[in-house]
DNA sequence: TTAAATGCCTACTAAATCAATAGATTATAA
DNA sequence: TTATAATCTATTGATTTAGTAGGCATTTAA
């Protein structure tokens, strides 16, 4: 399951793409519009700005903006980012591999297979859910 | 990612389908062979019997058996019994549905569509991963 | 019938991770 | 130069993970 904290960074995001090109939004207003703890997310926001998705604006008028345009960030790049590995695995792990202890053989492990197939499935997913869509698709399920 | 319960009670399970119908094994030579601490091992096969996928004997020549055939377990009804839900947020969730806290509401959020898809996916091929497949897959792996 | 083997059960603990908070510092605009 | 807002460092409490300890209950072979 996905953690709170990531949860919070998509929530947030998503907020800052519907603000897109419009300036600096301040934390304490993303704070109290997606109920997320000011302080928990001041720390959110600057792992995405270290991660060059947002920037950030000092002082009066300051805040947080995108950087890149909502339809290039997506679920995959944020997941990976917050929680970590995507896999079910460290083994069949893209970006995080490392060893299984538990195995005694990489080589010879039968579950390998399937949970790589899991992974590239969700990644396939993930991928394509960009910050633009799944605005839109909020739009969408609003106006019913 | 899986618990490292989880995977223990995989390459136990695994173990176990290998001597399927060959009467009980006991704790300690799956502890042995599979390297998990025996007493850890002997709480997750405790939770396998309790789920009726294993059975037990008691006494002299005791020990832990199948009492489903290797081809009708499978990983989605493993994870789900030693980890808990599949799906990446408690609002999508077939088995352990939950309130997401973090929604102000569920009908519009625009993440839960491609969480849906995800879920679905993984289910489908955790579904398919029977004891039965992994053991021939071990089998093949460990020939060449 | 008794002793050894084996699973069953309850309780406890150390370490890691998660979720959040506190407080001082730095940069900016008016 | 003052109010505003992000930055950085450190700490904390709760929960989960990964185990450990020890005695109890049952079965079977001798």
């Amino acid at each position: 399951m996905l953690s709170k904290k990531c949860k919070y960074a998509i929530h947030a995001l998503v907020y800052l793409a519907e603000r897109y090109d419009q300036g600096p939004v301040q934390i304490e207003e993303i704070s109290k519009k997606q109920h997320i703890p000011h302080k928990f997310l001041e720390a959110i926001l600057l792992e995405l700005r270290h991660a060059e998705i947002l920037e950030s604006k000092k002082g009066k008028g300051g805040g947080y903006f995108l950087v890149k345009k909502p339809s290039e960030v997506n679920l995959m790049q944020v997941m990976r980012l917050i929680d970590g590995p995507i896999a079910l695995l460290p083994c069949v792990s893209l970006n995080f591999y490392d060893r299984c202890e538990e195995c005694k053989n990489e080589k010879t492990c039968g579950i390998r297979d399937s949970l790589t197939i899991v992974r590239d499935e969700t990644l396939r997913v993930l991928e394509q859910s960009t910050l633009a869509k799944i605005l839109k698709r909020e739009k969408q399920l609003a106006q019913k």
